[in-house]
DNA sequence: TTATCATATCGTCATATGACAAAATATGAA
DNA sequence: TTCATATTTTGTCATATGACGATATGATAA
């Protein structure tokens, strides 16, 4: 079991910045690939493929790749059931943040068809 | 109910600094002055002062000032559900780390009367 | 008042972070 | 092969963070 203060100073850091937490809400919804949350968020491709990495070392995603698209999925809780228990926090703690919310919204129009071009 | 995206951001910062973690631990042991604080962590003075006023302002820890002294103590989990969660769960999260282990070995040493001149 | 002690704030510096564009990889199609 | 697409990596820059020392504040004691 890893409960080292470095491993948990590297998921709070990975939850520390409002684009990261947002991915991890979108992840929660369904599996997406890069440019869908590059879209629903509005970054630069590099950045959300950064802070996509950064929220996988801190165990909290994980991904596959299926051709030239990579799917990033939500870490099951098996790794360590502290982080499993503050991502179910997660499901609700931001359930009134409006940004959040309209990204719930939105994200269900957001289909990997309309914006990659295969 | 407070659960914006930038409260939240603000208590992940706060837990993003391991000398705050450190803080938080100590202080889920009993209550501490600021100059308790900084001899156990080994920090300069106006360095551990910001960190605490970090914590506070993220509403994980209070003060009370008494005299000369300023004692800071946990924050009761009635402001928000999923803090004081997050707080129950780092209780024992950081149980096997070796650098706060040893910090909680030391602190029953650490005695106001000791380092503090009055 | 003056002196002392505990704490807070300010100024500075080195490092970390997050943004983007550009270049490098990798996969699939022609 | 060549080309296009999806993603990652690299470089650069502006800003944020954490450290300390110096100074300011606030309380107690003489």
């Amino acid at each position: 079991m890893n409960s080292s203060l470095r491993e948990f100073i590297k998921v709070m850091k990975a939850l520390s910045d409002p684009n990261r937490v947002k991915m991890i809400k979108l992840l929660q919804q369904r599996v997406l690939c890069v440019c869908e949350i590059q879209e629903v968020l509005g970054l630069g491709q590099s950045t959300a493929s950064k802070h996509l990495k950064i929220l996988e070392e801190a165990g909290l995603i994980t991904y596959s790749k299926a051709g030239q698209w990579v799917n990033y999925r939500l870490a099951d809780g098996a790794r360590n059931p502290y982080v499993a228990n503050l991502l179910g926090n997660l499901r609700h703690w931001l359930e009134d943040d409006a940004d959040v919310s309209a990204l719930m919204t939105r994200l269900p129009e957001i289909k990997r068809e309309t914006i990659c071009r295969s």
